[in-house]
DNA sequence: TATGAATGAGACTTCATTCAT
DNA sequence: AATGAATGAAGTCTCATTCAT
């Protein structure tokens, strides 16, 4: 069979990754074997092994992946030239990953990743990370809108950070157990919430983030 | 089976019920045995089948119980006369219990029921109630305070409440993987969205619900 | 079932450790499954596990098992009140069980172990052990021959002794390769090379320990 | 398959042996993978099946390999003019074997072998030559030492032979078990032994055969 | 010929559940 | 009701061997 190059490689992981997202997805983590995770990239079992050491590595993997794709969300946030505007992006862009369907899947693995971090340290270590790591960037976002004079000097910019954090992962909680929930279910709470915790206590109350599109 | 109100037989069950909810705190659900139960709650293992019928009515009945402690709650809260006096307290108890050291379990084996909710229709169900329970409640607050005038009369009481719940949610997580993580250091973040969403514009900005004592 | 008494767990053991001799006798250890055990022993493969924690443990038992059959040979002929008596019934019971068709069984296990032992250490100490109980045993037996002057003042005890274990080590191989071998194909080369090493070199050749009866 | 004569080929299988040796030697045939082999032999694992059909096929090379070890050293002891000297080299040659550290992994895999035979019709018979084989070459030395007046006429030349043949194989053992041991441990016995089961009864004590140098 | 990826049967072990006492 | 021994299905992982390149 020659050697594979890297980017076989590579592929021939990524489908075995997909179709453990799938199963994972579908009957959990516990519930879904190395078998079926074989079967459904359609490779023998022990082909499987040949690409993972074990199979928790491979919700590992699925964490980090799901970590790349957050980061990406806030670089391109942090982009926008204008604090506000880019926490205006942030949410928005945040949202509609809590609701696309293409990444429903994705969701689903990360809740179960979630419970799994309570006793997998590797995870919990990923899923810590992940989080500072989005908390310092919506914080330094706003600190930058304080020092633009578009947010109110006394706003806290951590606080605010860490409560969204919270707030996004109580809602991809939500949508994945009821496939009908939205974002849009929220109305403009979500944006009236920081307006008042970010604007200053003015008139001014047209301008500021929206929680969505 | 005979009497599931025998007093006996109820303190037999909640012997067991402690038991599991700390081993599925410690190992997670799939990785604690029936066998680690019964050992914990130091009867045989055959015991443990005279009072479940099977592993998976454990959670749920854990579930049930988590689902009560924040019935109670809520109760609390409604029975406050004074509506920002009442969403006050609903937000200093689910801070509590959010970082209550005592609690630290249920935490735990709340979190893997939420990853269980996704192929577990039972447990789906009851999460799913307790969310709209919640919300209703919290909605109800609001709408009361609105018609006090205490509030905005554009305020949207559901999407606050469902934004509450999310952010309450998703606090639990992160307390449950970082022990040191607590509810002070949102800061006055809460407040301040809360009063943004739910405060008439202008002057009165002391005044308030808090995020904690 | 009840909780079994001490002498029924004994007997359930000693079923399954017998299961495994034929097993391992027939087909090697590693050639042997736990399924192929549990069969043979009549229990299901799970109940094999109620009594070894591992597979490897019962190659293990068996070792000690079979220390306990040669350490009661000891014995007997440490009970001998004379030393020369004494040596010539260690060897004629070491020779029995050499061409014992019941033990046919039990020595083909024990080469596995020797075998076994050298990636096993547990194994090997129990048979280095072994070994130099049974050197000390045969050494002490020749010394009080020669203190009770059976025996040349210049004798090698421990030599000899070591001599006797590897010569009956070798000769348990060659048994077990080849079923028709026994001892008395040495027919008086033992004996009269122990005369050698041991009785003073007069012309008394007749008495002296045999190798078989 | 081509040619096995090419000594290109001789010279990969040659490495391919010594590095399952090596391999066997330290974790036992059973605990080797053909991958290890492979490895080890610094081939990729299908190169391993060009040279050898099977990985039983291995082991049965390396007791051949070891099988013609051994009969160089009869031959060298069977040159001898006289037998009494011949007897003593072969001792000696086999005495050197034991413990010389070069031949350790030899000796070690020799074991497995042993084992291996009560399974393996095919190294079962080689092992059987071997020691019929050993057995004659040394009976042959005792006849003619008988015919040349040098051991006692009433020798028994194939039980002496069988004894150390089978004090040889024992011996190996224990060396292989303990790298410690030696057969200098034996001191004088295995001499003073054969001393008495091969020469006249009478004055000539001096001379004879010698365990080691 | 050499490679090394792929295969899939099968090994060991665990564990939810049953059942005789 | 309580016990705990027994069950056997199923899960993870390994490894001798094959095969396409």
């Amino acid at each position: 069979m020659v050697r594979l190059t890297d980017p076989q490689r590579q592929a021939r992981r990524e489908q075995i990754l997909d179709a453990a997202r799938s199963c994972f997805s579908r009957n959990g983590f516990h519930n879904t074997t190395t078998a079926d995770i074989a079967k459904a990239a359609g490779v023998a079992q022990g082909t499987f092994y040949l690409y993972f050491p074990t199979k928790d590595d491979v919700i590992v993997a699925l964490a980090d992946d799901r970590r790349d794709g957050e980061a990406q969300i806030n670089s391109i946030a942090n982009a926008e030239e204008d604090a506000v505007a880019g926490l205006g992006s942030l949410l928005d862009l945040h949202s509609r990953t809590l609701s696309d369907p293409k990444r429903r899947e994705e969701r689903r693995v990360a809740i179960q990743g979630w419970a799994e971090a309570l006793r997998n340290e590797v995870i919990r270590r990923r899923l810590l990370q992940n989080s500072s790591l989005v908390v310092e960037e919506v914080a330094r976002l706003i600190e930058r809108g304080i020092d633009a004079g578009q947010f109110r000097a006394d706003a806290d910019p951590r606080g605010v950070a860490r409560a969204l954090v919270a707030l996004f992962r109580g809602l991809t909680l939500q949508a994945a157990w009821d496939d009908t929930y939205g974002p849009e279910l929220l109305g403009t709470a979500v944006g009236d919430m920081l307006r008042g915790a970010l604007l200053p206590p003015d008139p001014s109350r047209k301008a500021g983030p929206q929680a969505q599109g």
